[in-house]
DNA sequence: GTTCATGCAAAGATTTTGCAAGCTG
DNA sequence: CAGCTTGCAAAATCTTTGCATGAAC
């Protein structure tokens, strides 16, 4: 495998018509999640959408940002992992091609793993399984080498 | 495998000593810390912990049961998983047997899996892995049975 | 025009920090 | 007794909620 950063599953047309269609309203603010979600290769922590989104909207505010987060991620359009940090989101992967991650740690940029441990793991009768977690954390590449070159001045 | 709970790393007793051998006074409240979760099966959250210490401590402060918590984990007596509803602790799994956990979304019991995904999980070159998680979230088998007959009411 | 979305303010919830008083070793 | 612990209060985050104005359909 190499490290190619996983392809996105919705363009904007694709999330602001899951939107549309749910009744929701397609304001301005909207389209631009929707863009920031379709563009961005990883996980964003609601205070980093507040900051892209505070470019374009000088009187946004916080509760807006995360009524919107709430909303798409009840749309199924965005999923939300909680890190150590607190919790982040991105656009959420097709159910058909079950699959995991592998996250940057810097960047957080993410890189599918396509064999799921689940597939290995020997369910014991008497305990129900409801969902399973697997993450891989670690560098990708780019982050590597920019750590290595600052580690060196 | 069996629905046995995962066994025990440390005693009250152990983890008394560790916190000693640091220079770490032993109040009573610690005492009862270190009894709290070497009995304690499953995760605790910090509310959790501060309603139990506040049973024997009438003028118990939530944040000396924070501060201890962070101590117990620096001290590696207690692990820390971030799970949707906040964070949780239990004590630390000896390293020596590094596995991973089913945890019961009931009573948050915890149940060894053995075997570790990353022996399946064939690592890109470029990418540098630091750390991984892998958790099964499920029922156990007296919840779901207690689930089961509450249904049925 | 009706209904939903937004901004503002305020409230909640969770976790951290400064400080004086008290306890541990 | 010296220094760590605790409780109290306050602050710092992060997130949610109520309400009036404004925008979308």
């Amino acid at each position: 495998m190499s490290t190619h950063a996983h392809s996105h599953t919705h363009t904007i047309e694709d999330i602001v018509r899951i939107m549309s269609s749910q009744g929701l309203r397609i304001t301005d603010q909207r389209k631009t999640l929707a863009k920031l979600f379709a563009e961005s290769p990883g996980y964003l922590a609601p205070k980093d959408v507040y900051e892209y989104m505070g470019k374009s909207y000088s009187g946004l505010s916080f509760d807006t940002v995360y009524r919107n987060l709430r909303v798409m991620e009840e749309l199924g359009v965005l999923e939300q992992v909680v890190f150590e940090e607190g919790v982040k989101f991105k656009l959420h992967c097709r159910e058909h091609d079950h699959h995991h991650h592998m996250i940057c740690l810097n960047c957080g940029k993410t890189y599918p793993i396509m064999c799921c441990p689940m597939e290995q793991t020997t369910a014991p009768a008497d305990f129900r399984i409801v969902k399973h977690k697997f993450e891989v954390f670690g560098y990708c590449k780019d982050c590597d080498q920019e750590e290595a070159a600052a580690a060196q001045s």
